[in-house]
DNA sequence: CCGACTTCTGTGCGTCCGTTCAAGAAGTAC
DNA sequence: GTACTTCTTGAACGGACGCACAGAAGTCGG
Protein backbone atom coordinates (compact mmCIF):
# COMPACT_ATOMS: atom_id res chain seq x y z
CA UNK A 1 0.00 0.00 0.00
CA UNK A 2 1.53 3.22 -0.96
CA UNK A 3 1.60 5.93 1.75
CA UNK A 4 -0.80 8.62 2.89
CA UNK A 5 1.26 11.59 1.52
CA UNK A 6 1.39 9.69 -2.44
CA UNK A 7 -2.43 10.70 -2.32
CA UNK A 8 -2.15 14.26 -1.40
CA UNK A 9 0.92 16.29 -2.50
CA UNK A 10 -0.10 18.89 -0.49
CA UNK A 11 2.81 20.66 2.38
CA UNK A 12 3.08 18.52 5.24
CA UNK A 13 4.81 21.27 7.61
CA UNK A 14 2.11 21.34 10.17
CA UNK A 15 2.23 18.11 10.75
CA UNK A 16 5.53 18.15 11.20
CA UNK A 17 5.19 20.69 13.59
CA UNK A 18 2.39 18.90 15.63
CA UNK A 19 4.12 16.03 16.10
CA UNK A 20 6.91 18.17 17.20
CA UNK A 21 5.70 19.88 19.76
CA UNK A 22 3.97 16.72 21.15
CA UNK A 23 7.39 14.71 21.27
CA UNK A 24 8.50 17.48 22.97
CA UNK A 25 5.66 17.18 25.49
CA UNK A 26 6.45 13.04 25.27
CA UNK A 27 10.46 13.76 26.35
CA UNK A 28 9.02 15.68 29.64
CA UNK A 29 6.68 12.76 30.81
CA UNK A 30 7.85 10.30 32.60
CA UNK A 31 7.18 6.52 31.70
CA UNK A 32 8.30 4.13 28.83
CA UNK A 33 8.29 5.89 26.06
CA UNK A 34 6.38 4.72 22.81
CA UNK A 35 7.45 3.13 20.53
CA UNK A 36 5.82 3.70 17.09
CA UNK A 37 5.35 7.14 16.06
CA UNK A 38 1.76 8.25 16.56
CA UNK A 39 1.26 10.16 13.70
CA UNK A 40 2.59 7.69 10.98
CA UNK A 41 0.67 5.44 12.61
CA UNK A 42 -2.39 7.48 12.49
CA UNK A 43 -1.59 7.96 8.60
CA UNK A 44 -1.94 4.37 7.80
CA UNK A 45 -4.83 3.65 9.83
CA UNK A 46 -5.82 6.57 7.78
CA UNK A 47 -5.55 4.39 4.81
CA UNK A 48 -6.78 1.61 5.96
CA UNK A 49 -10.60 3.41 7.20
CA UNK A 50 -9.94 5.30 3.95
CA UNK A 51 -10.15 1.98 1.60
CA UNK A 52 -12.48 0.01 3.37
CA UNK A 53 -14.52 2.14 5.06
CA UNK A 54 -15.27 2.25 8.65
CA UNK A 55 -17.63 -0.64 10.07
CA UNK A 56 -15.24 -3.00 7.34
CA UNK A 57 -12.55 -2.22 9.01
CA UNK A 58 -11.67 -4.61 12.18
CA UNK A 59 -9.36 -3.70 14.87
CA UNK A 60 -7.53 -7.02 13.51
CA UNK A 61 -7.33 -5.11 10.48
CA UNK A 62 -5.89 -2.51 11.82
CA UNK A 63 -3.32 -4.46 14.16
CA UNK A 64 -2.27 -6.05 11.03
CA UNK A 65 -1.07 -3.30 8.91
CA UNK A 66 -0.36 -1.15 11.53
CA UNK A 67 1.94 -3.30 13.60
CA UNK A 68 0.60 -2.10 17.29
CA UNK A 69 -0.57 -4.64 19.26
CA UNK A 70 -4.37 -3.69 20.38
CA UNK A 71 -3.59 -2.25 23.62
CA UNK A 72 -1.21 -0.10 22.36
CA UNK A 73 -3.70 1.56 20.08
CA UNK A 74 -6.53 1.78 22.88
CA UNK A 75 -4.10 3.82 24.71
CA UNK A 76 -3.13 5.86 22.05
CA UNK A 77 -6.14 6.66 20.51
CA UNK A 78 -9.38 5.18 22.48
CA UNK A 79 -11.76 3.50 20.94
CA UNK A 80 -12.34 2.23 17.14
CA UNK A 81 -15.17 5.63 17.07
CA UNK A 82 -12.22 7.91 18.28
CA UNK A 83 -9.66 6.50 16.17
CA UNK A 84 -11.61 6.98 13.04
CA UNK A 85 -12.86 10.25 13.27
CA UNK A 86 -9.26 11.72 14.23
CA UNK A 87 -8.54 10.07 11.29
CA UNK A 88 -11.15 11.53 9.26
CA UNK A 89 -10.36 15.02 11.02
CA UNK A 90 -6.57 14.57 9.74
CA UNK A 91 -8.18 14.07 5.93
CA UNK A 92 -9.58 17.05 6.06
CA UNK A 93 -7.17 18.87 7.13
CA UNK A 94 -4.89 17.93 4.66
CA UNK A 95 -7.35 18.46 1.92
CA UNK A 96 -8.13 22.12 3.10
CA UNK A 97 -4.63 22.94 3.46
CA UNK A 98 -4.73 21.52 -0.51
CA UNK A 99 -7.51 23.14 -1.27
CA UNK A 100 -6.70 26.78 0.18
CA UNK A 101 -3.43 26.86 -1.50
CA UNK A 102 -4.45 25.47 -4.83
CA UNK A 103 -7.36 28.06 -4.95
CA UNK A 104 -5.03 31.06 -4.53
CA UNK A 105 -4.41 32.03 -8.21
CA UNK A 106 -5.60 33.82 -10.90
CA UNK A 107 -7.08 32.96 -13.19
CA UNK A 108 -9.37 30.60 -11.25
CA UNK A 109 -11.17 28.47 -13.24
CA UNK A 110 -7.90 26.11 -14.48
CA UNK A 111 -7.19 25.70 -10.85
CA UNK A 112 -10.75 24.56 -10.40
CA UNK A 113 -10.79 22.63 -13.01
CA UNK A 114 -7.56 20.32 -11.14
CA UNK A 115 -9.31 20.15 -8.09
CA UNK A 116 -12.18 18.65 -9.12
CA UNK A 117 -10.72 16.17 -11.29
CA UNK A 118 -8.09 15.16 -8.37
CA UNK A 119 -10.68 12.18 -8.03
CA UNK A 120 -10.47 11.25 -11.22
CA UNK A 121 -6.49 11.22 -11.40
CA UNK A 122 -6.69 9.15 -7.72
CA UNK A 123 -9.09 6.89 -9.20
CA UNK A 124 -6.05 6.49 -12.08
CA UNK A 125 -3.92 5.10 -9.44
CA UNK A 126 -6.72 1.95 -8.29
CA UNK A 127 -5.21 -0.90 -9.91
CA UNK A 128 -3.85 -2.44 -7.00
CA UNK A 129 -6.37 -3.39 -4.44
CA UNK A 130 -6.59 -2.02 -0.81
CA UNK A 131 -5.99 1.56 -2.02
CA UNK A 132 -8.54 4.53 -0.82
CA UNK A 133 -11.55 4.91 -2.63
CA UNK A 134 -13.50 8.46 -3.08
CA UNK A 135 -13.85 10.78 -0.24
CA UNK A 136 -12.93 10.06 3.32
CA UNK A 137 -15.28 13.21 3.91
CA UNK A 138 -18.01 11.59 1.82
CA UNK A 139 -17.63 8.12 2.85
CA UNK A 140 -18.08 8.84 6.34
CA UNK A 141 -21.38 10.73 5.15
CA UNK A 142 -22.40 7.98 3.86
CA UNK A 143 -21.73 5.20 6.49
CA UNK A 144 -22.06 6.97 9.80
CA UNK A 145 -24.10 10.31 8.76
CA UNK A 146 -26.92 11.28 10.60
CA UNK A 147 -26.65 8.23 13.02
CA UNK A 148 -23.21 9.33 14.71
CA UNK A 149 -23.61 12.86 16.10
CA UNK A 150 -20.30 13.77 16.03
CA UNK A 151 -19.21 12.32 12.66
CA UNK A 152 -22.17 14.71 11.52
CA UNK A 153 -20.42 17.52 12.74
CA UNK A 154 -17.13 16.67 11.32
CA UNK A 155 -18.78 16.11 8.00
CA UNK A 156 -20.95 19.49 8.41
CA UNK A 157 -18.06 21.61 9.12
CA UNK A 158 -15.75 20.15 6.63
CA UNK A 159 -18.39 20.25 3.91
CA UNK A 160 -18.99 24.08 4.99
CA UNK A 161 -15.07 24.63 4.89
CA UNK A 162 -15.16 23.76 1.34
CA UNK A 163 -17.95 25.93 0.25
CA UNK A 164 -16.29 28.82 1.92
CA UNK A 165 -13.13 28.61 0.63
CA UNK A 166 -14.33 28.24 -3.13
CA UNK A 167 -16.73 30.77 -2.72
CA UNK A 168 -14.55 33.24 -0.99
CA UNK A 169 -12.13 32.33 -4.44
CA UNK A 170 -15.56 32.55 -6.88
CA UNK A 171 -16.01 35.84 -5.82
CA UNK A 172 -12.78 37.09 -6.19
CA UNK A 173 -12.75 35.41 -9.91
CA UNK A 174 -16.38 37.31 -10.50
CA UNK A 175 -14.20 40.88 -9.64
CA UNK A 176 -11.97 39.97 -11.70
CA UNK A 177 -14.54 39.01 -14.49
CA UNK A 178 -13.74 35.85 -14.97
CA UNK A 179 -16.70 34.20 -13.58
CA UNK A 180 -20.06 34.98 -14.40
CA UNK A 181 -22.03 36.69 -11.65
CA UNK A 182 -25.23 35.77 -12.88
CA UNK A 183 -25.30 33.14 -9.90
CA UNK A 184 -24.04 34.31 -6.19
CA UNK A 185 -20.53 32.66 -5.14
CA UNK A 186 -22.15 30.65 -2.78
CA UNK A 187 -24.92 28.78 -4.73
CA UNK A 188 -21.75 28.46 -7.12
CA UNK A 189 -19.37 26.80 -4.44
CA UNK A 190 -22.35 24.68 -3.10
CA UNK A 191 -22.66 23.07 -6.49
CA UNK A 192 -19.16 22.56 -7.41
CA UNK A 193 -19.37 20.93 -3.63
CA UNK A 194 -22.24 18.43 -4.80
CA UNK A 195 -19.80 17.70 -8.20
CA UNK A 196 -16.78 17.27 -6.35
CA UNK A 197 -18.70 14.69 -3.77
CA UNK A 198 -20.63 13.16 -6.65
CA UNK A 199 -17.48 12.64 -8.65
CA UNK A 200 -15.57 10.66 -5.93
CA UNK A 201 -18.97 8.55 -5.42
CA UNK A 202 -19.17 7.59 -8.87
CA UNK A 203 -15.70 7.19 -9.72
CA UNK A 204 -15.68 4.02 -7.86
CA UNK A 205 -17.84 2.28 -10.17
CA UNK A 206 -14.86 3.16 -12.66
CA UNK A 207 -16.47 5.28 -15.21
CA UNK A 208 -14.15 6.01 -17.80
CA UNK A 209 -11.95 8.74 -17.26
CA UNK A 210 -12.59 10.92 -20.54
CA UNK A 211 -16.56 11.07 -19.74
CA UNK A 212 -15.72 12.00 -16.75
CA UNK A 213 -13.30 14.89 -17.44
CA UNK A 214 -15.94 16.17 -20.32
CA UNK A 215 -18.56 16.41 -17.57
CA UNK A 216 -16.27 18.37 -15.16
CA UNK A 217 -15.12 20.94 -18.78
CA UNK A 218 -19.00 21.27 -18.85
CA UNK A 219 -19.52 22.50 -15.60
CA UNK A 220 -16.12 24.38 -15.51
CA UNK A 221 -17.54 26.46 -18.86
CA UNK A 222 -20.56 26.98 -17.28
CA UNK A 223 -18.81 28.97 -14.99
CA UNK A 224 -16.84 30.89 -17.14
CA UNK A 225 -18.48 34.86 -17.79
CA UNK B 1 -41.82 3.63 9.41
CA UNK B 2 -43.48 4.96 6.11
CA UNK B 3 -44.26 2.39 3.45
CA UNK B 4 -41.59 2.63 0.20
CA UNK B 5 -44.04 3.47 -1.97
CA UNK B 6 -44.39 6.79 0.22
CA UNK B 7 -41.07 7.80 -1.36
CA UNK B 8 -41.19 7.56 -4.86
CA UNK B 9 -44.67 8.39 -6.65
CA UNK B 10 -44.12 6.36 -9.54
CA UNK B 11 -46.60 3.25 -10.89
CA UNK B 12 -46.52 0.91 -9.49
CA UNK B 13 -48.32 -1.36 -12.06
CA UNK B 14 -45.22 -3.02 -13.78
CA UNK B 15 -44.76 -4.45 -9.43
CA UNK B 16 -47.97 -5.59 -9.69
CA UNK B 17 -47.54 -7.29 -12.66
CA UNK B 18 -44.95 -9.20 -11.95
CA UNK B 19 -46.15 -10.39 -8.49
CA UNK B 20 -49.08 -11.23 -10.33
CA UNK B 21 -47.07 -13.76 -13.01
CA UNK B 22 -45.26 -14.98 -9.48
CA UNK B 23 -48.25 -15.99 -7.62
CA UNK B 24 -50.01 -17.78 -10.65
CA UNK B 25 -46.62 -19.69 -10.84
CA UNK B 26 -46.39 -20.31 -7.70
CA UNK B 27 -50.23 -21.81 -7.09
CA UNK B 28 -49.07 -24.38 -10.10
CA UNK B 29 -46.35 -25.77 -7.39
CA UNK B 30 -47.03 -28.60 -4.74
CA UNK B 31 -46.05 -28.14 -0.69
CA UNK B 32 -47.05 -25.43 1.92
CA UNK B 33 -47.99 -21.96 0.58
CA UNK B 34 -45.63 -19.46 1.55
CA UNK B 35 -47.52 -17.41 4.35
CA UNK B 36 -45.70 -13.57 3.56
CA UNK B 37 -46.28 -11.43 0.51
CA UNK B 38 -42.56 -11.64 -0.82
CA UNK B 39 -43.08 -8.45 -2.98
CA UNK B 40 -43.59 -6.51 0.22
CA UNK B 41 -41.32 -7.90 2.27
CA UNK B 42 -38.77 -7.10 0.13
CA UNK B 43 -39.80 -3.48 0.07
CA UNK B 44 -39.58 -3.44 3.54
CA UNK B 45 -36.40 -4.46 3.46
CA UNK B 46 -35.34 -2.26 0.95
CA UNK B 47 -36.35 0.73 3.33
CA UNK B 48 -34.67 -1.03 6.32
CA UNK B 49 -31.18 -1.21 4.22
CA UNK B 50 -32.10 2.30 3.14
CA UNK B 51 -32.08 3.85 5.85
CA UNK B 52 -29.10 1.79 8.14
CA UNK B 53 -26.92 0.40 4.76
CA UNK B 54 -26.07 -3.27 4.23
CA UNK B 55 -23.24 -3.90 7.45
CA UNK B 56 -25.27 -2.27 9.77
CA UNK B 57 -28.70 -3.87 9.20
CA UNK B 58 -28.57 -7.37 10.71
CA UNK B 59 -30.63 -10.28 10.31
CA UNK B 60 -31.62 -10.24 13.20
CA UNK B 61 -33.11 -6.36 12.50
CA UNK B 62 -34.42 -7.71 9.42
CA UNK B 63 -36.30 -10.26 11.17
CA UNK B 64 -37.81 -7.87 13.72
CA UNK B 65 -39.00 -5.51 11.07
CA UNK B 66 -40.18 -7.73 8.60
CA UNK B 67 -42.13 -10.15 11.43
CA UNK B 68 -40.50 -13.06 8.86
CA UNK B 69 -38.28 -15.63 10.68
CA UNK B 70 -34.85 -16.57 9.83
CA UNK B 71 -35.47 -19.79 8.15
CA UNK B 72 -37.98 -18.45 5.70
CA UNK B 73 -35.74 -14.98 4.94
CA UNK B 74 -33.38 -17.92 3.96
CA UNK B 75 -35.47 -19.68 2.00
CA UNK B 76 -37.31 -16.85 0.08
CA UNK B 77 -34.28 -14.64 -0.84
CA UNK B 78 -31.03 -16.44 -0.08
CA UNK B 79 -27.83 -15.10 2.22
CA UNK B 80 -28.30 -11.46 3.29
CA UNK B 81 -25.67 -10.24 0.64
CA UNK B 82 -28.16 -11.53 -2.13
CA UNK B 83 -31.04 -9.97 -0.35
CA UNK B 84 -29.81 -6.70 -0.32
CA UNK B 85 -28.60 -6.95 -3.91
CA UNK B 86 -32.37 -7.65 -5.09
CA UNK B 87 -33.44 -4.52 -3.06
CA UNK B 88 -31.65 -2.27 -4.60
CA UNK B 89 -32.35 -3.46 -8.04
CA UNK B 90 -36.09 -3.03 -7.27
CA UNK B 91 -34.90 0.27 -6.22
CA UNK B 92 -33.44 1.44 -9.20
CA UNK B 93 -36.52 -0.31 -11.57
CA UNK B 94 -38.43 1.77 -9.32
CA UNK B 95 -36.42 5.13 -9.66
CA UNK B 96 -36.04 4.07 -13.42
CA UNK B 97 -40.01 3.78 -14.21
CA UNK B 98 -40.08 7.47 -12.16
CA UNK B 99 -37.25 9.22 -14.24
CA UNK B 100 -38.36 7.86 -18.08
CA UNK B 101 -41.68 9.84 -17.19
CA UNK B 102 -40.69 12.59 -15.73
CA UNK B 103 -37.95 13.19 -18.79
CA UNK B 104 -40.54 12.90 -21.31
CA UNK B 105 -42.30 16.17 -21.59
CA UNK B 106 -41.21 19.80 -23.07
CA UNK B 107 -39.97 21.79 -21.82
CA UNK B 108 -37.31 19.60 -20.35
CA UNK B 109 -35.67 22.08 -17.37
CA UNK B 110 -38.64 22.41 -15.18
CA UNK B 111 -38.45 18.66 -15.24
CA UNK B 112 -35.05 18.12 -14.85
CA UNK B 113 -35.15 20.94 -11.94
CA UNK B 114 -37.87 18.21 -10.45
CA UNK B 115 -35.46 15.23 -10.31
CA UNK B 116 -32.85 17.26 -9.17
CA UNK B 117 -34.86 18.67 -5.51
CA UNK B 118 -36.09 14.90 -5.37
CA UNK B 119 -32.95 14.24 -2.96
CA UNK B 120 -33.92 17.67 -1.20
CA UNK B 121 -37.55 17.33 -0.29
CA UNK B 122 -36.67 13.18 0.22
CA UNK B 123 -34.60 14.76 2.85
CA UNK B 124 -37.22 17.45 4.21
CA UNK B 125 -39.16 13.95 5.37
CA UNK B 126 -36.11 13.32 7.75
CA UNK B 127 -37.62 14.38 11.06
CA UNK B 128 -38.11 10.49 11.98
CA UNK B 129 -35.32 8.44 12.89
CA UNK B 130 -34.87 5.29 10.62
CA UNK B 131 -35.99 6.69 7.70
CA UNK B 132 -34.02 6.62 4.02
CA UNK B 133 -30.89 8.40 3.68
CA UNK B 134 -29.70 9.98 0.53
CA UNK B 135 -29.92 7.21 -2.84
CA UNK B 136 -29.54 3.16 -2.45
CA UNK B 137 -27.46 3.14 -5.25
CA UNK B 138 -25.04 5.83 -4.08
CA UNK B 139 -25.51 3.98 -0.46
CA UNK B 140 -24.61 0.57 -1.71
CA UNK B 141 -21.10 2.42 -4.18
CA UNK B 142 -19.87 4.04 -1.09
CA UNK B 143 -20.33 0.92 1.03
CA UNK B 144 -19.45 -2.48 -1.85
CA UNK B 145 -18.22 -1.10 -4.70
CA UNK B 146 -15.58 -2.19 -6.09
CA UNK B 147 -14.79 -5.11 -3.37
CA UNK B 148 -18.33 -6.45 -4.15
CA UNK B 149 -18.37 -7.39 -8.31
CA UNK B 150 -22.10 -7.88 -8.12
CA UNK B 151 -22.97 -4.94 -6.51
CA UNK B 152 -20.78 -2.84 -8.87
CA UNK B 153 -22.16 -4.51 -11.88
CA UNK B 154 -25.65 -3.00 -11.02
CA UNK B 155 -24.74 0.34 -9.72
CA UNK B 156 -22.18 0.79 -13.25
CA UNK B 157 -25.35 -0.30 -15.30
CA UNK B 158 -27.80 1.93 -12.96
CA UNK B 159 -25.20 5.19 -13.41
CA UNK B 160 -25.09 4.44 -17.23
CA UNK B 161 -28.63 4.18 -17.24
CA UNK B 162 -29.17 7.15 -15.77
CA UNK B 163 -26.94 9.14 -18.06
CA UNK B 164 -28.60 7.47 -21.32
CA UNK B 165 -32.13 8.27 -20.16
CA UNK B 166 -30.76 12.17 -19.21
CA UNK B 167 -28.55 12.54 -22.40
CA UNK B 168 -31.74 11.32 -24.82
CA UNK B 169 -33.81 13.93 -23.20
CA UNK B 170 -31.01 16.69 -23.36
CA UNK B 171 -30.36 15.49 -27.03
CA UNK B 172 -34.18 16.41 -27.98
CA UNK B 173 -33.88 19.67 -25.77
CA UNK B 174 -30.69 20.84 -27.59
CA UNK B 175 -32.31 19.25 -30.67
CA UNK B 176 -35.74 22.13 -29.57
CA UNK B 177 -33.40 24.98 -28.94
CA UNK B 178 -34.07 24.68 -24.92
CA UNK B 179 -30.61 23.67 -23.76
CA UNK B 180 -26.85 24.73 -24.98
CA UNK B 181 -25.21 22.74 -27.22
CA UNK B 182 -21.84 23.76 -26.40
CA UNK B 183 -21.38 20.17 -24.95
CA UNK B 184 -22.20 16.85 -25.90
CA UNK B 185 -25.64 15.46 -24.00
CA UNK B 186 -23.60 12.76 -23.06
CA UNK B 187 -20.72 15.26 -20.63
CA UNK B 188 -24.34 16.77 -19.73
CA UNK B 189 -26.32 14.02 -18.42
CA UNK B 190 -22.36 12.31 -16.53
CA UNK B 191 -22.32 16.26 -14.90
CA UNK B 192 -26.29 15.91 -14.05
CA UNK B 193 -25.09 12.37 -12.24
CA UNK B 194 -22.52 13.92 -9.95
CA UNK B 195 -24.68 16.50 -9.08
CA UNK B 196 -27.98 14.04 -8.01
CA UNK B 197 -25.29 11.64 -6.70
CA UNK B 198 -23.06 14.73 -4.63
CA UNK B 199 -26.86 16.14 -3.45
CA UNK B 200 -28.14 13.12 -2.29
CA UNK B 201 -25.16 12.12 -0.60
CA UNK B 202 -24.50 15.73 1.23
CA UNK B 203 -27.78 15.72 2.09
CA UNK B 204 -27.62 13.33 4.72
CA UNK B 205 -25.78 16.32 6.63
CA UNK B 206 -28.76 18.41 6.78
CA UNK B 207 -27.50 21.64 5.37
CA UNK B 208 -30.38 24.03 4.56
CA UNK B 209 -32.69 23.52 1.84
CA UNK B 210 -32.73 27.08 0.40
CA UNK B 211 -28.77 26.71 -0.68
CA UNK B 212 -29.44 23.81 -2.24
CA UNK B 213 -32.14 24.58 -4.21
CA UNK B 214 -30.04 27.42 -5.67
CA UNK B 215 -27.35 25.88 -6.40
CA UNK B 216 -29.36 23.21 -8.20
CA UNK B 217 -30.74 26.97 -10.17
CA UNK B 218 -27.29 27.47 -11.06
CA UNK B 219 -27.09 23.95 -12.26
CA UNK B 220 -30.29 24.03 -14.47
CA UNK B 221 -29.93 27.61 -15.96
CA UNK B 222 -25.90 26.52 -16.86
CA UNK B 223 -27.94 24.20 -19.21
CA UNK B 224 -30.22 26.76 -20.85
CA UNK B 225 -29.40 27.87 -24.00
C1' DC C 1 18.91 1.35 43.55
C1' DC C 2 14.04 2.49 44.13
C1' DG C 3 9.29 3.56 43.72
C1' DA C 4 6.24 6.11 40.52
C1' DC C 5 4.69 6.09 36.13
C1' DT C 6 3.66 4.84 31.32
C1' DT C 7 3.56 1.73 27.62
C1' DC C 8 3.75 -3.00 25.68
C1' DT C 9 2.06 -7.69 25.11
C1' DG C 10 -1.02 -11.38 25.07
C1' DT C 11 -4.99 -13.56 26.76
C1' DG C 12 -9.66 -13.75 27.60
C1' DC C 13 -14.48 -12.07 28.10
C1' DG C 14 -19.17 -11.39 26.62
C1' DT C 15 -21.78 -10.33 22.64
C1' DC C 16 -23.47 -10.33 18.28
C1' DC C 17 -22.87 -11.81 13.65
C1' DG C 18 -24.47 -14.68 9.38
C1' DT C 19 -25.73 -19.14 8.54
C1' DT C 20 -27.37 -23.96 9.04
C1' DC C 21 -30.31 -27.57 10.40
C1' DA C 22 -33.75 -30.71 12.26
C1' DA C 23 -38.39 -31.32 13.32
C1' DG C 24 -43.01 -30.07 12.76
C1' DA C 25 -46.85 -27.76 10.14
C1' DA C 26 -49.52 -27.00 6.03
C1' DG C 27 -50.51 -27.42 1.86
C1' DT C 28 -50.91 -30.33 -3.15
C1' DA C 29 -51.08 -34.60 -6.21
C1' DC C 30 -52.82 -38.94 -6.99
C1' DG D 1 -55.53 -41.58 2.84
C1' DT D 2 -50.79 -41.47 1.55
C1' DA D 3 -46.75 -39.67 -0.42
C1' DC D 4 -44.45 -35.67 -1.49
C1' DT D 5 -43.10 -30.91 -1.36
C1' DT D 6 -42.47 -26.59 0.65
C1' DC D 7 -42.58 -23.35 4.46
C1' DT D 8 -42.12 -22.27 9.53
C1' DT D 9 -39.92 -22.33 13.76
C1' DG D 10 -36.42 -22.07 17.07
C1' DA D 11 -32.25 -23.68 18.59
C1' DA D 12 -27.48 -23.97 17.78
C1' DC D 13 -22.92 -23.28 15.53
C1' DG D 14 -18.45 -21.36 14.63
C1' DG D 15 -16.37 -17.21 14.14
C1' DA D 16 -15.41 -12.37 14.52
C1' DC D 17 -16.19 -8.44 16.92
C1' DG D 18 -14.87 -4.47 20.31
C1' DC D 19 -12.89 -4.10 24.50
C1' DA D 20 -10.72 -4.93 29.25
C1' DC D 21 -7.10 -6.46 32.08
C1' DA D 22 -2.89 -8.34 34.33
C1' DG D 23 1.81 -8.70 34.18
C1' DA D 24 6.27 -7.63 31.86
C1' DA D 25 9.25 -3.94 30.14
C1' DG D 26 11.12 0.36 30.06
C1' DT D 27 12.05 5.47 31.81
C1' DC D 28 11.95 8.85 35.08
C1' DG D 29 13.13 11.75 39.65
C1' DG D 30 15.32 10.92 43.83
Amino acid sequence: MRPFKKYCNGSYDFLNAESRSRSIEHVARTGRPREFDREQTLERALELFWSRGYGATSIQDLVDALAVERGSLYGAFGDKRRFYLEAVRLYWEVYERHLTTALDTSPLLPALREILTHPVRLDELISDVGVPQGCLVGNTTAELVPQDSEATEIVTRSYRRFTDIVAGALRRAQAAGEVTDTHSPEAQAQLLLYIVQGLSLVSRAGLGRPAALAAIDTAVDGLRA
